[in-house]
DNA sequence: AATAGTACGGAACGTCGCTCCGTAATTCAC
DNA sequence: GTGAATTACGGAGCGACGTTCCGTACTATT
């Protein structure tokens, strides 16, 4: 292995030289294009490469695959939460409201291949994106349910974290399989959620 | 790169001389205990490992990961499959066989860990594992959701595919996620095919 | 005994997420 | 202005994965 390791600069080659790169805006507009054209599990390297940097300074910035993705996806995050209660208010009933925030958020995961596949968090706590995701939208979708359900509802009633969670399953592979429905199913479920327990 | 490139005979070393190994049983045997303990997505490495045997001959018997995958659990999906007719001619109603075979399924698919998130199948038709769920699985499925339907089911209702694929996908991460409970979100999206129209 | 056929193990390959480190750009002290 | 300290950078390298490939060693056949 008599070879050339650790000679990157055989030649002066220029790099981008003196533009400190304000911050990672830059890194985050590349990697939100590349998720839509290659899906969310899109390679670090692609990402590096379409933003013109190398992988250690997606790292710098984001120290773990699930942080950036977190990154890319938090505004349309924050919007889905907020309209939870903007439906609940405008809505003609509950269940319309807990209906149309429902068919926003399989939407959105809908249309970004492999977000909901990357969505649950293989072990521990220690999955930035599926942490932040429950963190964030569970409180809102649990208003949403608590609104939308009887009043006198049972306490073994399944609760919002497996309801998210369920949904969030649901749209799995959505993409990439046209027969799939993952919005029908997903109000099918909530059907059953919101179904007496005489059925 | 002048190394040492094919070179495994060094020493004579004695392999599992003489056994032909007779065929692929022993390998079955030795992936289903390295499922069990490692879950479906262990490495193949370490399946070869236990079976005792390099992995070039798991891939000679098994061409693919999912094709070893499928010959390790045909036996329990057939039976599986089999329990269908025999739940809908015992059960008290349709519904009540729909359901119990659910359960099964959901079981089957829990206590194996790895496996529902094995099961969606990521590109085209060609996932052995997906294609032969949905092949032996979606008939018995269909017949057991007819019956429990309401004699003049609209022809919008949900099919038989999405509703498995959709308790497939509900099972996912079931295992490794203690407050999940997969079964329950099941039985409530059954609960929701089931509802008539009017909900 | 010589040959053909076949099953075998595991090195090698390409790709992944992630780490590491030599170097370049910038800032600061004087 | 000059030199040292600090920071940001790129991409080679690492370990692990699924899968391929091929020299070898058994087994059958003649």
């Amino acid at each position: 292995m008599a070879d050339t390791h650790r000679e990157q600069s055989r030649v002066p080659r220029s790099r981008n030289v003196g533009r400190p790169r304000q911050s990672e805006q830059a890194l985050l507009d590349a990697a939100a294009a590349v998720f839509v054209t290659s899906g969310v599990d899109a390679p670090v390297r692609e990402i590096a490469a379409k933003a013109g940097v190398g992988v250690g300074t997606i790292y710098r910035h984001f120290p773990t695959r699930p942080e950036l993705v977190v990154a890319v996806y938090r505004h349309q995050v924050e919007a889905c939460a907020e309209a939870g209660p903007r439906l609940l208010a405008e809505s003609a009933s509950p269940e319309a409201a807990l209906r149309a925030w429902v068919a926003l958020f399989v939407d959105f995961l809908v249309t970004k291949h492999g977000l909901a596949g990357a969505l649950q968090g293989d072990n521990a706590g220690s999955d930035a994106l599926h942490t932040y995701f429950v963190g964030r939208l569970v409180p809102v979708c649990g208003s949403l349910l608590e609104a939308a359900r009887e009043p006198g509802a049972a306490a073994t009633e399944i609760d919002a974290y497996n309801v998210l969670k369920g949904i969030g399953n649901l749209c799995i592979s959505a993409s990439s399989d046209a027969q799939y429905d993952a919005a029908a199913l997903v109000q099918l479920l909530i059907s059953g959620v919101l179904a007496r327990g005489d059925r």
